[in-house]
DNA sequence: CTTTGTAATTGATAAAACGCAATTTGAAAA
DNA sequence: TTTTCAAATTGCGTTTTATCAATTACAAAG
């Protein structure tokens, strides 16, 4: 019993070790003592687009580490409308509410399919209690949060409509490793931004008819960084 | 020497545990073992409106609970606008990313009177190792920015200006124990809602003009609640 | 009590964004 | 290849908000 247990830590550190962006997820500096102390199986799993890892309000057992792919966080308002708070990608924290025994804030909906470590929560408060290294990893992550809720508010949230599409652009050509880069439908972009949907279509079409964009097939595209800087100067 | 340490700990666990508002501090539920762990001293400051507790940027060397008073957070966006993206009151960490060595990320500016106790960061890290109840203050006071920053963007950045303001309003009196409650400058509201001052001043006036503002002395108003949900419904 | 300077208000107009109603486009299914 | 259907685009009138320019209000200083 005990036996495997440790065996199972083992396994289990032999496979977090090999992770292809180690450098990148929670648990990137544990050493095999720490991994000793992981009871519970973390999991590998995919979601497809249109997809959702959890509903606001799920009990949350979980966090899940973002390997890749594209995840939306969705709050509904009263009258029916969604507003887009955030968006995680690779190595982003999908639920970390779950870490102060919260329940889900909100919607996860994956826009580009996501490949996800599940994580007990409650493997992780003991292993903090140990660990100075996931204790600052935790850190890391919260302060991301608070990051990316000052981009968003900052960026994505003020001024024109024409600066807040641009500044998504920007935002999600930085996230990509390659040259394209993931194109939300008008919708998403209009809850992202707070706008509507026209605006931001017209404002799409706009900047496709001056060649600062290009769009590809589904959800792809391709930008003129340095033209779309400009126009946020 | 040690005797010394010793001591200020224990007057330290003293003057923390008589603290009025106990219950709301980051080091709420710590006991006298895990304050004898407390090296440096928690200093109590007082600044005055107007004044400012660190600029984004600065060395973060310590964190501020705040006792009582308004705190606004500001970024400066390349134009020389301002954006505030936050607002903290009792029980809040002023200038919580610290906590992960970053410098400050905004201007912490004081809109009414701040009684803080300045925490070195030094302390935290050591102590949340070995105390399992700052580990969970700590998670707790993240979560609040995360869902502090969803309702800054759901609420305070989305929909027409009316609503902004009515939001707005609304989470100023319900952190207020009194009845009436903290009404920023017109320049401010605009700053929070990414409106302009002369649509905010508008809104104020029309709400005053309809009885169901009314404003006070300096940054003091009153308002029938019951009224302004109705218009957000 | 008067002065003074900043903040708030108000009006007029321009600009931006919305809302609604067609079209058009384009990808997936048949 | 054709059909189908949802998403995107576009036109246009309306509404909201921004902008600019006076005034007015008001609190602090003299």
């Amino acid at each position: 019993m005990k036996i495997e247990v440790i065996d199972e830590a083992w396994q289990q550190a032999r496979r977090c070790e090999s992770c292809g962006i180690r450098e990148l997820v929670l648990f990137a500096d544990l050493n095999k003592a720490d991994f000793d102390l992981i009871h519970h199986p973390i999991t590998e799993l995919e979601f497809k687009t249109n997809e959702y890892l959890f509903k606001a309000g799920d009990q949350a057992d979980y966090v899940y580490t973002l390997r890749s792919g594209l995840i939306k966080l969705v709050k509904f308002t009263d009258d029916g409308r969604q507003r887009i708070v955030r968006l995680l990608s690779q190595g982003d924290l999908v639920g970390i509410e779950a870490l102060d025994n919260q329940p889900y804030a909100h919607y996860a909906e994956v826009l580009d399919t996501a490949l996800v470590c599940r994580i007990p929560i409650v493997e992780i408060e003991s292993i903090s209690q140990r660990s100075p290294r996931l204790y600052r990893q935790l850190m890391a992550r919260w302060s991301k949060v608070a990051m990316d809720a000052d981009f968003w508010i900052e960026e994505l949230s003020s001024g024109s409509a024409q600066a807040r599409v641009v500044h998504l652009l920007l935002y999600l050509a930085s996230l990509s490793k390659k040259d394209e880069f993931y194109l939300p439908s008008r919708e998403d972009m209009g809850a992202m931004l707070a706008i509507t949907t026209e605006t931001a279509s017209r404002i799409i079409a706009r900047l496709r008819s001056e060649g600062i964009l290009r769009v590809l097939g589904t959800n792809q595209a391709l930008a003129d960084e340095r033209s779309l800087r400009s126009l946020v100067q």
